[in-house]
DNA sequence: CGTATTCTTGACTTATATCAATGTCGGTGG
DNA sequence: CCACCGACATTGATATAAGTCAAGAATACG
């Protein structure tokens, strides 16, 4: 584990933060510990002793599940200024899924038993992490939702519209999903086959709504396919 | 709205309340309203404001969803014990969902604005809080990886297990879910359609693995039910 | 450069939806 | 109390979206 010195700026403009005292993150700040995280590695794994709760920093991670026989799903992404692994908080004692970077990531980390600390001498803080599981929670119930009643066109569509929304970067002709992305991820995030997904991408290239490439994704026509996502045909 | 004497002692039996004192469990009950909910009617509708949190005494709720397109799915079933609808807890100013009435029920209701009481006066009952909508949102993740990785007759096989772990009333043959659930309904848990429902419990039946009837059913041998959820062939 | 991923594309198969018809239960009112 | 009506369920025939199998092309990397 690399310790690293820890950016004070990069966290106090984090919106979590919003109404904690520069006194108190100095006290949170000190008891956690940064690490660096290359690309493809682990920050934890599935079903590992929940021992430390995380915050990203800088970077991007996916945590991904796999089943009883071996099947792969991305469960979410996770932006940076994002809480993430408090399994222990939700009284799990180890993790749910794997969080692995997909760039090069930055995290903050503490150990499992300061999470009454980290709430209890931070009240709004504690609603702050409230709203945040809810908000997972929303997200969830939506990814339901789309996958009971849409097909998979349709699932590609508003996880790509997602993912520019929260990941992306502007560029001359369009916006770009910010982080190395392949056909098979997109497939584990919407229930499909890399094979479906690659089909649908070249049939959205043609219509000039992307443009693809491997491991990229560029969205040229967002309208176009907030059209599509929400079934106004082709 | 029917007001009625609120039972004590059965909101003392909730494990929710485990580390409530009797005379704060006093105050929440006095600041209360219990309602009465005939089968088919809604406690709250989606989309209303949400003025309101509950918590279920007796009876049975589901929480369905309807799409933009008219398509409805059942988010959850909520059962005795349970707390729902505190959506403003989760930063939401309306309902996600209407929770209906799958059988007579009692609820009992809160204003919204008391929920930081709720919560304040009693931390233990916010980490309670915390933890429940914790585990909902592994059920939720349950569900997406389900509906991601397994086909329909294992993910209904999955649907039927829970039902009967949560709502199972013992008989002679085997063990009944414990409400009026039609195909229909199963098919808005599971993503599918009432006729494929109606094909796999016919087959079911034909094994001698359920009983079915209008709105009823019943599991004869929930070990078999099991190796069929787990994929173990059949 | 060659080797390994990742991606594309075609041919074929299959699970499940859709369409359609009929059957059955259970409550309501004549 | 029985007949009827509406809701729920079953089942067959057919259509189709998407998965599987298979081969090859493109791109990145050591």
């Amino acid at each position: 584990m690399t310790v690293a010195a820890i950016d004070r700026t990069l966290v106090r403009s984090l919106s979590l933060f919003d109404k904690t005292s520069d006194a108190e993150l100095d006290k949170l700040i000190a008891s956690a510990v940064s690490r660096r995280v290359p690309q493809g590695e682990a920050v934890f794994e599935q079903g590992q002793a929940a021992s430390h709760f995380y915050l990203l920093l800088h970077g991007r991670l996916k945590v991904m599940q796999v089943t009883a026989d071996g099947q792969q799903i991305i469960v979410r992404v996770v932006h940076p200024g994002d809480l993430f692994g408090f399994a222990r908080a939700l009284q799990r004692v180890d993790y749910p899924g794997s969080a692995i970077a997909a760039a090069e990531s930055v995290v903050l980390s503490w150990a499992t038993d300061m999470w009454p600390v980290f709430v209890e001498q931070n009240p709004a803080l504690a609603v702050s992490a409230m709203q945040t599981i809810g908000q997972r929670l929303e997200e969830a119930h939506t990814r339901i939702r789309e996958m009971s009643t849409e097909e998979v066109e349709r699932r590609v569509a508003h996880v790509v519209l997602r993912l520019i929304k929260q990941a992306g970067r502007k560029e001359a002709t369009g916006v770009r999903i910010d982080f190395q992305i392949s056909r098979q991820d997109i497939a584990e995030m919407t229930g499909t086959t890399l094979h479906t997904v690659s089909r649908i991408l070249s049939a959205w290239e043609a219509k000039g709504l992307v443009e693809g490439g491997r491991q990229k994704l560029l969205v040229i026509n967002p309208a176009g396919l907030s059209q599509l996502a929400e079934g106004n045909y082709q």
